[in-house]
DNA sequence: TTTTTTTATTTAATCGATTAAATATATATT
DNA sequence: AATATATATTTAATCGATTAAATAAAAAAA
């Protein structure tokens, strides 16, 4: 590979050192150097094509201008949505986005954090999994920013950007239940991570306060590592049984995906034989048959969100945390109205 | 933010040179250190949690084992797919990824290079833009090892990866005629990359081999930042006028969505009323009440070859260029069955 | 003119690694 | 024991920037 033109080039071609030269090329210094030494080194810079090394002085500086980016999966519209979202915030402060997808698996995201700390990323955004507390309180140790966002850990203190979900399931099935719905079903992912507890706790109690039995057969959490066959048995058992559902609660726009799938195999017709609320908008749900409800999280407020944090952060490490929580919004569709 | 732990440490603590502390670490120099000095070495930046500063190894190695990643737009499935395969094919041979959305701007394809190739990024992964030959006549001159995918110029000898649009676009429009439909129409970008152009000529040509008249109305191509609007009079001239289309063939996913979405606002019914299909299949078909007949495209196989070229070229610097083109599978299913 | 002050430029250290070359130490050979 | 050889370790330069401190040159003050 060609050599790159450096400082120590167009010190030599105008004859003056490079100090000189890092001077005139770095704004707020120009005013060290002569005018007329300005002129002739800018314009052999120009000459020359000259690009500033950053690796050198991300080294020097002790700042790569770079965001490190982990999600549970990049091809998931729902992180990819929020890490192109990002990727633009990020590039309104000249910072570019280093991404890893963990795929839920903790040791994996650990694996990306050492990575990409040793790469002398500025900051992270991270969406947790499962487990990864220990790599939470590493990062607070050794002080370097990040944001949670999607996810996050109550009993931590950090920064984080998340939607209320407990309020979005709760309204969720309290609209299943208007639309007259007493037999509602709830499919969630078997996993610890609060954004999850709560969406099931939106559920219960929704149910609760309604006076609606809960009935063990209609919440059922799926392993994320084996989505296909339990969504298909949890369907099943839901479907099933002396008291079958009415309506199901989806906690994901995979699960979602995966079980409107496996429910249109069974010929059972949205919203007669079933009612559906799906948490995330997705595209494909704009081709079901039956328009989906669905709770709508704010992706873009998300990842501003996040940049915002995550920047001031870096910038001026503040003692304080930020906590955002932004809410979702309900959006009604056929998929749920009245029995 | 707290100084990380340096050779230097390492070396003060145990009493050596950073020479020998660096010997110790490189695998391969192993052997030039006595093994009770390495052991203590090994069992101090174990003590110290040492954690190799990779700025500093890449200013001096000259390589930073990233890969800049630039497609048009990593929301888009299409896009998000390829780059989650590449994470990890890269990732097995210790690269990181580096990515940007070009939106289909050479003027910020442009920007993103310059601003990889400054970070010093190994190689690059693009999908083109339009125009953007001098940006791939720069890297050559800079000898900055790339690959093209997804769209390449066929006057510039690059390596690339791409699939055989020409003929995934004739066995298209050939399945649509050999159901018995005599007016194709086709919606496609106004583009003039040769992968789009690839995929009008195919269907051109399996119109004229086939003895069908080609209208002037039926071939149009949207300009892609006014997607919408032009989708809408597309297809509205399409289906008008006295030889109305009975058959459409899309030539991208999004234009794809945007078409059928308002297909289905004027109550055409697939594929009674109108045969369908598209390129690339998306989440959004398997909703779709008319299962779609698509050109599926080797998306993984795309993204494992495009990455295998890459690092040969990082690590071998060959001289001679990789042009792989996959080919792609013809998807049937209902929306293109007999009239 | 000499001294002081201001302005312009250079020197040299630094960031944290790698590594060729120099040196020191241990081991083998005669 | 003296020399040759092999092994272990250190010194110092380097990657390409930044910048405090030293120095040089020009302008202002005495």
């Amino acid at each position: 590979m060609k050599r790159k033109v450096s400082l120590k080039d167009i010190a030599k071609k105008v004859g003056v050192s490079t100090a000189t030269v890092s001077y005139v090329l770095s704004k707020d210094k120009e005013s060290k150097v002569s005018v007329k030494v300005a002129e002739k080194v800018k314009k052999a810079a120009k000459e020359l094509n000259y690009q500033p090394n950053q690796i050198a002085k991300s080294l020097k500086m002790g700042k790569t201008f770079t965001i490190g980016l982990i999600v549970a999966d990049i091809s998931n519209p729902f992180f990819s949505h929020i890490a192109r979202k990002i990727e633009d915030e990020a590039a309104k402060s000249d910072y570019t986005v280093v991404f890893g997808s963990s795929d839920e698996k903790a040791e994996r995201s650990w694996d990306l954090i050492n990575f990409l700390a040793n790469r002398q990323v500025d900051g992270f955004i991270l969406a947790p999994t499962e487990g990864s507390e220990d790599q939470i309180k590493y990062l607070q140790e050794q002080n370097i920013p990040f944001v949670l966002i999607d996810r996050y850990f109550p009993e931590i203190d950090t920064n984080y950007v998340v939607i209320d979900n407990y309020k979005a399931a709760f309204k969720a099935v309290s609209r299943l239940i208007e639309t007259g719905h007493k037999r509602v079903g709830m499919l969630a992912y078997l996993n610890s991570l609060h954004h999850m507890r709560d969406r099931i706790n939106g559920y219960t109690n929704a149910m609760k306060q309604n006076q609606l039995r809960l009935d063990s057969n209609w919440l059922h959490e799926i392993n994320f590592f084996n989505l296909e066959n339990e969504v298909k048995s949890a369907i099943d058992k839901m479907l099933s049984g002396d008291s079958p559902v009415d309506a199901i609660y989806f906690a994901t726009n995979t699960l979602a995906v995966t079980g409107l799938k496996y429910i249109d195999s069974l010929n059972y017709k949205i919203p007669d034989d079933l009612a559906i609320i799906s948490f995330d908008q997705g595209e494909a749900f704009d081709f079901y048959y039956c328009p989906l409800t669905y709770v709508k999280q704010p992706l873009d407020e998300l990842a501003i969100n996040a940049v915002k944090v995550l920047t001031q952060q870096i910038e001026n490490s503040s003692e304080t945390t930020d906590k955002i929580c932004l809410s979702a919004q309900l959006i009604i569709r056929k998929s749920c109205s009245a029995i």
